[in-house]
DNA sequence: TCGATATTTTGACCATTATCAAAATATGGA
DNA sequence: TCCATATTTTGATAATGGTCAAAATATCGA
């Protein structure tokens, strides 16, 4: 992952709402959420509501599939792990003692590389 | 880890500078970096960086230390781990068929909350 | 104490972001 | 086709964020 892809990620998720919203995707599972369930589920109006999806669409943290009139959200994983192995990469790598100051971190970078790799994404390629 | 907290650990790794700030104390190592040094390593102005790095030590994310007349920044690993398990709660939680979706995802989290308790933080008091 | 180095703070400026109201688009059913 | 429901887009506005120059603070060594 590159710097500007993370810090994209990051602020994707640096908004109460959205992160409630994410939050609400990655609890919900595969099955996803209709746009408007997350909107009322979040108390907050459905055109500021799309505007946070789409944001965080375009940041690859989740993927909308259309379902007869409903928008189905869905929290994308693989983008997650890759940020998490991202935060981490290279943990200590210049400490002078070999430390466990970072072995949690570690762990956690090791298990979310094991992600079997995802499809090709290709979630809403227009311009920002 | 309420969702305030996130947001505000999230927002301050949401810029390039300071998320590459944050990755050069992460692998520092507890022995962490100079303000001076960081500053010279992105090739910011010091002025600028003091800013960032206040930011993320609000945020928690990294600690500062005066060792004669540098001040010595370094991360604060477990506000970290924190984040990453505050961010797959639950996951999957309401799928209806047991899925493998966010196993990775989950292995991170469990490897994170086995991180040993950190001392009381009490970096910049002071008000934002 | 004085000067030099290291870092932080302040104030100003410009760019980006979040929210809302209203209009536009898309889908399904009568 | 027409209407009702679901979602997105647009344009305006207020708030927040990032950078810079200059001044302020802190520490060390002479």
């Amino acid at each position: 992952m590159e710097l500007k892809t993370a810090v994209a990620a990051l602020a994707a998720l640096a908004q109460e709402t959205r992160l409630a919203a994410y939050r609400l995707l990655v609890q919900a599972g595969p099955a996803g959420l209709a746009a408007g369930r997350i909107a009322e589920a979040l108390a907050v109006s459905p055109a500021t509501l799309s505007f946070h999806l789409k944001e965080m669409a375009y940041a690859g943290l989740i993927q909308s599939r259309q379902e007869g009139r409903w928008v189905i959200y869905s929290a994308h994983y693989a983008q997650m792990t890759a940020l998490l192995a991202y935060l981490s990469e290279n943990c200590c790598a210049d400490a002078t003692e070999a430390p466990a100051c970072c072995a949690p971190v570690q762990a956690a970078t090791e298990a979310a590389v094991m992600a079997p790799p995802s499809e090709a994404r290709k979630i809403h390629p227009a311009a920002h």
